[in-house]
DNA sequence: GGATCATGCAACCATTCGGTTGCCTTTTCA
DNA sequence: TGAAAAGGCAACCGAATGGTTGCATGATCC
């Protein structure tokens, strides 16, 4: 799974709303995913297929319509193999300043 | 401080690698940085202005040069904030996979 | 002072992106 | 069976994006 089709994903603004929608209630239609949207149907229909090329968004066909849930697994991912990395860059960020800070004192 | 500007600020490939090099040494002047890429000069200062309007990089000019530093907490509070709910999202949907599972189960 | 090194600025270019319009297919239901 | 509902497909468009080249500016060093 490639991390950067979901960053790539999570960079608009609709499509980050469009996820939010799916996890207030999941299993939503197309149809019900643009209720609201100030954009056309065909709109909605690409940034739901970059969020399901994303694995961020599983389908179901029923019949005539199209049921769409969210998958947050690549969201936590990317929190654990990046986000991770940049925690320990804040505590040795505030280390470093805990320290000038002490040096400073010392003046 | 905008959290869309965070986002897309990590949609590129190119920009989540320097952010890496910040972090791995902090404090690198444009040239530095621009080593080992594969693109010129001007295409890294592009990407450490998006960096930069994204408050992701801190810059300081010493002399000739521009130093640049790693702020990381912006994307901090992009997990605090927004990765946070798809956690609670995650853990829902692992209950609601194991009551399937038992109603199958039953069956 | 003049060469050189590090960076800034601006124009330009191809591609991608977000969005639209128009039309077609499939399912539902009276 | 035929109309309406839900969605799919494809072409097109303007703007943003990522990148380039060329030149200008400001420090540094001999």
């Amino acid at each position: 799974m490639s991390m950067d089709a979901v960053f790539r994903a999570l960079a608009d603004p609709a499509r980050r709303r469009l996820l939010d929608r799916l996890r207030a209630r999941n299993g939503q239609t197309l149809g019900e995913l643009c209720e609201g949207e100030s954009m056309t149907r065909q709109a909605v229909t690409k940034h739901l297929a970059v969020l399901e090329a994303a694995n961020l968004v599983a389908t179901e066909r029923r019949g005539r319509e199209k049921r769409h849930y969210l998958n947050p697994l690549p969201i936590q991912e990317i929190a654990e193999r990046w986000i991770g990395r940049y925690e320990r860059a804040r505590l040795a960020a505030l280390t470093e300043l805990k320290r000038t800070l002490e040096e400073t004192r010392d003046e």
